[in-house]
DNA sequence: CAACTCGGTGAGTGTGTACTCAGTAAAGGG
DNA sequence: CCCTTTACTGAGTACACACTCACCGAGTTG
């Protein structure tokens, strides 16, 4: 790569690591495209260079953060089946992106179609993961003969409700940190056999 | 009442109702106050007349809404004690504002101060209501010692989850009915004494 | 019925924002 | 060393939208 391209990436990198800072603090709608180039360092046409419109931004950005989200979910559930420890890293990662799929997922009916799209693939993917480790750990008589939706629909529920919560409890800290206990013993509860 | 305020508290009316069903349709940062306007029947500048801003126009049509939901609420718990026909009473309701109120719950982040305390305030008020309901079975066994947060919990996130999922099932139905049996069974389950 | 009141009108204004484009300077190539 | 290519710049454009105001005419009043 000569001193130009490693330039152009380099001015990519930035305004794509701007965007999703501020995505966090603010949220997509709320954001002008003149203010990531300001945070980017980067002039406000240089943005119309590197993505032909805001929706582009916001897709590429995702799909990146969707793909790590992704391979982490994977590698955790590779690596163990105990549902205890899985349920706490995966509340983890949650943790981690918190502010910013949060507040994708609260602006989505606002937003555009292929953005809807990609979260829900993602939350299909989790579900799909989910459900193979409980139904393996159900055939090795691991867990409890439970009805596997319903556990599902009350993890993925509840996440979902308390991220609906955020910016009510303005306060600092994450609101999946404050309900981790809960959930995971709900979880348990619902899945160890008696 | 002379003719002239007649005729204005009907212009009024007109403006709230015709504001009602566009939000439903494309909620309430996508309406723009000149299609209002335009549905209403009323010249763009008229709706200003009736209400100094667009946000005054949201919160009353808020208020008028919650006034109703709030009343049925109370009367439905007053009137019977059946934990199920409660619940499908509940879902019933709704089902019934579904789309005024989940497009409204969507776009909360992004939106104003008030409105998200009126949303949280209606929340609060379900709660309270079912916390009492379920307690005063509870003393009398008529349903199982359970976890009434947890029982809740799953309640509210479930809904929360499947409003959510409205956008995306852009079919025509209601989301509450499709998913009202399962929320049913596993209220029940969570309550009933085995 | 003349004078006045007041709800309604809609073209106009100000603002915020996504996107453009003529110009600039540094990098690359012959 | 000069010419071309290219990433970048930022003032400018187009547009959408909330909100205004000078004017109108029907209703009310004495």
């Amino acid at each position: 790569m000569n001193k130009r391209q490693v330039q152009k990436q380099f001015t990519h990198e930035k305004i794509i690591a701007a965007a999703k800072q501020i995505f966090i603090e603010k949220g997509i709608i709320n954001t002008a495209t003149a203010q990531i180039a300001e945070a980017a360092g980067v002039a406000h046409g240089t943005l119309f260079l590197h993505f032909p419109n805001k929706d582009s931004l916001v897709i590429e950005l995702l799909d990146v953060e969707l793909a790590k989200f992704s391979d982490s979910i994977k590698k955790l559930i590779v690596e163990t089946s105990d549902i205890v420890t899985i349920l706490e890293q995966y509340l983890n990662l949650i943790q981690a992106e918190e502010g910013f799929f949060s507040s994708l997922a609260r602006e989505l009916p606002d937003y555009k179609a292929e953005l809807r799209r990609k979260i829900l693939f993602r939350e299909s993917l989790l579900r799909e993961h989910f459900y193979r480790v409980i139904e393996k750990g159900i055939e090795q008589n691991i867990y409890a003969k439970v009805d596997i939706t319903s556990a599902l629909t009350f993890l993925f529920g509840t996440i979902n409700y308390y991220l609906s919560l955020k910016t009510s409890f303005v306060q600092e800290g994450s609101v999946i940190e404050k309900f981790k206990p809960s959930i995971i013993k709900t979880m348990r509860d619902l899945l160890l056999p008696a």
